[in-house]
DNA sequence: ATTCGGCGATAACCTGGAGGCATGATCCAA
DNA sequence: TTGGATCATGCCTCCAGGTTATCGCCGAAT
C-alpha cells in the first residue's frame, strides 16, 4: 500500500493552502528547496501531478483537491489520537467541560459544586466554543464533556443526558406586533426576519448573519430580526426587548453529552453528579 | 503540535495487534530491535507509557489502548485521503460500483446499458461487498456509486435516487403455519426465530447467525428460522419456500447511492444514466 | 528591447536518526 | 542451574530530508 507520512501530508496542506512555496515554507519553517523536493516526491511516489505550476502561479489539480479535503481530515485524525493517547495516559489530567458562553441556562456552578462532592473528582478546565462546534470538542479528544443544546446540536456519536427541558421563546422588540401576545404559533412568524447564525449551514433563517446571542439579542432591539431562543438563552432578558412562549415549536433540551464510547471514570463520576445534582433541584448552588 | 508519522503509527498498532515484538517486527518486515527503538521512540515523544512490557508480556496500557482505537481510523483516513487523490488524478479511470451479491433486483443489466449510451461512459467495475459495508465502500473512495437498500444501509454522508420501492414479504418453509396467508403483519410474526446477520451489530433477529441470503434460505428451508426480506431479493423462489407480503412493515427502497459531496462527471454522468433507465422502465433491458 | 525582481527548480553538501546485526539482560520453566 | 524465549542496548551504516548557493524562467517596469 502506497502511503504518505505525516510530514509530507502537512508539508502538502501547506502549500494547499498558500499556493506559494515560499510563503509555506516559511509557514512550516523549513526552506524552500526543501519543499520543492518534498511536493515532488509525494507526487512521484502517489504516481498523480498534485499541482499545477510555473514560476509564476501556483495551482491545485483536480487530484490535489481531492488530497487537500480528505488529508485535511486524516491529519485531524491522527492529532486526535495523539491527543487521546496522551490524555488517556495522564491520571492527573483534569476534566474539560465546554460550554457556549451564556449556554448554561444557570446550571453550571450547580453543576460544579455537585461534581466537586465526588469522591475523585478533578480540576475542571471550562472551554469556551463558537457557536456550532461543542460536539467537535468532545469528539476529537479537546474536551471530556460538554452542554449542548438537542435539537440543534449534532448529538451522532455522542451519549448524553437531559439536564433541563424548557419550552422556546420568540424574542421580539417590545413595540413588535407580537409583543402583547400571550403565545405565539409558528405559522405567526411567518415572513418575520431570522438571523442566519454564523458556521451553522443548515439554517433556517434569512436575514443577516449573527455570531451570538448577544448579537442576535441586538439586532432584535434595532428591530432588524426577530429571533427563536430556548428561555433561559434570553435570561435576564435585556430592556426593550419582549419574549413570548411559541406553543409549537418542539421543546430545547439542555444536554450533558459526552462521547459515546468513553467509559473513563473521568467522565462516569461527572455525569453521576450531574445527574445528581438535577434531582436535587438548586439545593447544591444553596449549598456552594 | 506533537506529532506522530504515519509509518510510526503503523509499527505501534502493527505491535498493540499482535503483542509480540518479534512477531509485529515480522509483520512489519523488519527487525525486532528497530520495532522495540521505534515503540521507545515514540512513548517518549508523546510522554505518555503505551505498552507494559517485560521479558515475558506485552500489553497495552489505557493509554495504548486510546491510541489503538483512534489511531486505527487516522491510518484509515490516510489511506482514504491517499486513494482519493490517485483516483481523482486518473482521468481515465473506472467507475466502480458497489453491490451485495444478488441485491440488483434485476436492475443491473438495464442500468449498464444505459449508462454504456452516456457519451463520456467509463468501463465499469463491478465490486461485491460483504453484506453490511457497502456505505463504507463509497465513503473512503473504495467504490464510486453504490445500491443499497433503504432503510437498512446507513446513508449518512451519501446522496441517493429511489430506483426502486417494493414490500417486503415473510419467506416461510412451505408447511409453515403462516405459508397459506395471503398477507401477514408484523405481530404476526411475533415468537418466530428470525437471523442475526453477520457483521451487523444492530439487527433485531435472536436466532443463528446467517451472512447472506443464501444462507438464510437454506436455514429457514431447513425450518430453523424465518426471514423477513424485501421481494427482490428472493426472487426467484427456491421450491419448498414460500413468500408472504408483510402488510405493515415499511417498504423497502433499493437507492443509487454515493458520497454526498462527490460532484465528479464520472459520478454524475452514472446517475443520470440511472434515472433515464428507471423512468424507461425495461426498455433499456430489451435494448441490451 | 532590456533589465530587474520574484519564484520555483537544481546542484552540492551535510547530518540526524532509522534500521541492521550482535549481544546483553531478564524471566520463567524444567 | 541451565536453557530458551523475549525485549533492550550498543554500535555501525546509510540515506532521507534538510541547508545554502545558484540557475532559469517569466512578467512587469523603464
Amino acid at each position: 500500500m502506497i502511503q504518505l507520512e505525516t510530514r509530507e501530508l502537512e508539508y502538502f496542506i501547506a502549500l494547499a493552502d498558500e499556493l506559494h512555496f515560499g510563503r509555506a515554507a516559511v509557514r512550516l519553517s523549513i526552506a524552500q528547496p526543501a519543499l520543492s523536493k518534498a511536493i515532488r516526491r509525494i507526487e512521484t511516489r502517489l504516481g498523480v501531478p498534485l499541482f499545477d505550476r510555473s514560476s509564476r502561479h501556483v495551482e491545485l489539480t483536480p487530484a490535489g483537491q481531492a488530497l487537500q479535503e480528505h488529508g485535511r481530515h486524516a491529519l485531524n485524525a491522527v492529532s486526535a489520537a495523539v491527543r487521546h493517547a496522551q490524555r488517556a495516559g495522564d491520571t492527573q489530567a483534569h476534566l474539560r467541560l465546554v460550554l457556549k458562553p451564556g449556554g448554561d441556562a444557570g446550571l453550571l456552578s450547580g453543576l460544579l459544586a455537585a461534581y466537586a462532592h465526588q469522591p475523585d473528582a478533578r480540576q475542571v478546565d471550562i472551554l469556551f466554543s463558537g457557536p456550532a462546534d461543542r460536539a467537535d470538542f468532545l469528539r476529537d479528544g479537546r474536551a471530556d464533556v460538554g452542554l449542548l443544546y438537542a435539537p440543534f446540536d449534532d448529538l451522532g456519536g455522542l451519549a448524553h443526558e437531559t439536564l433541563l427541558t424548557e419550552d422556546r421563546v420568540a424574542v421580539v422588540p417590545a413595540g413588535h406586533r407580537l409583543a402583547g401576545r400571550a403565545s405565539v404559533r409558528m405559522s405567526d412568524l411567518a415572513g418575520e426576519t431570522l438571523p442566519r447564525w454564523k458556521g451553522v449551514p443548515g439554517g433556517d433563517g434569512t436575514g443577516p448573519e449573527v455570531a451570538d446571542v448577544v448579537q442576535l439579542l441586538q439586532m432584535i432591539t434595532v428591530g432588524r430580526m426577530i429571533g427563536v431562543l430556548p428561555r433561559s438563552l434570553v435570561e435576564p432578558l435585556a430592556t426593550g426587548l419582549v419574549c413570548v412562549p411559541v406553543a409549537d415549536a418542539p421543546p430545547s433540551r439542555l444536554v450533558l453529552a459526552w462521547v459515546e464510547q468513553d467509559r473513563r471514570p473521568l467522565v462516569a463520576s461527572f455525569v453521576t453528579a450531574a445527574l445528581a445534582s438535577r434531582r436535587d433541584g438548586t439545593r447544591a448552588d444553596l449549598d456552594a
